[in-house]
DNA sequence: AGTAAATCCTGTTCGC
DNA sequence: TGCGAACAGGATTTAC
């Protein structure tokens, strides 16, 4: 499940690969994902020069000297693959490089989205347009969570997900920082006090680091041996743990459902 | 306006 | 062993 982490991990790691180099081949095997292949992708991309990668939310951005970027989401089962030994039915585009490297985008589930946006006009572009602030950024403070907040009677954990409130978390970094900042998944969004929002921006951007510390650390230069960018192991708190002990006091971790997905969390920490 | 539910996909896991 | 149901879940649309 790529979150903001394994994006960012992607991203750095399609860098190694794609910066600086000539697209000398572009092909997609299906005319979508999510949404249609913008039907000029390959056009304008093959035979231009990426001048650099980056990432907004849970998006991955790949610019080029034609004043366009590609912008890739990777869905839930989304990833790049580095010099795939054979092109899989899944691997829906493939780009190859002037240094020879190749490089598949593979999506099982399809949830993924590949766009082409003028450069200059990204902060414009539809999806991101209203995408709240990057949650490794200074602009995340309790005062803007305070005011997103205020009022709402929706769960504090349904508004973490929001996009428009906080831009790139999803439902594991969510969990464990709903965990580690001791709040209740189910604790009304305006009902959450100024002293654990003070404990929430600090238990996000903490998690979200650590995450991506561990994509770089333990994929070593951001791939695993078999060329796969963006998976790596991480030890969770709650994600996933059912029953098994909170590491804090020992309790067993509950699971929930909210808006229609699974939340983890410790009953006796967390209120 | 805010909230909740439905929708899209397929590979994996689980229960009977 | 085999089959179907449940599940994973981000972004978007629809409904209330």
């Amino acid at each position: 499940m790529p979150e903001l982490p394994e994006v960012e991990t992607t991203v750095r790691g399609l860098a190694r690969y794609l910066d600086g180099e000539v697209l000398t081949r572009v092909v997609t095997h299906r005319a979508d994902l999510r949404r249609p292949f913008p039907p000029e992708l390959a056009q304008v991309l093959t035979g231009a020069r990426v001048t650099g990668l980056s990432r907004r939310a849970k998006y991955g951005l790949i610019h080029v000297d034609r004043g366009q970027t590609m912008v890739f989401h990777l869905g839930m089962s989304g990833r790049w693959r580095i010099e795939p030994d054979e092109i899989g039915k899944h691997d829906h585009l493939v780009l190859e490089t002037g240094a020879g490297h190749r490089l598949a985008l593979c999506d099982p589930r399809r949830f993924g989205s590949v766009d082409l946006v003028e450069t200059a006009r990204l902060d414009d572009w539809a999806p991101f347009a209203g995408l709240g602030p990057e949650p490794l950024s200074p602009a995340l403070t309790p005062a803007h969570l305070a005011g997103a907040l205020k009022g709402r009677i929706a769960a504090i954990k349904l508004m973490l997900l929001d996009q428009r409130i906080v831009a790139g978390l999803g439902n594991i970094y969510v969990c464990e920082a709903l965990y580690r900042a001791r709040i209740h998944p189910e604790r009304q969004g305006g009902k959450v006090s100024r002293a654990a929002l003070e404990r929430l921006v600090p238990a996000i951007k903490t998690v979200l680091a650590e995450a991506i510390e561990a994509g770089g650390s333990t994929l070593r230069d951001y791939a695993r041996p078999d060329g796969e960018l963006g998976y790596f192991s991480k030890q969770f708190d709650v994600y996933g743990r059912e029953s098994e002990p909170c590491r804090s006091c020992g309790g067993a971790v509950k699971r929930i459902v909210q808006g229609g997905r699974s939340s983890w969390f410790c009953p006796d920490c967390q209120k």
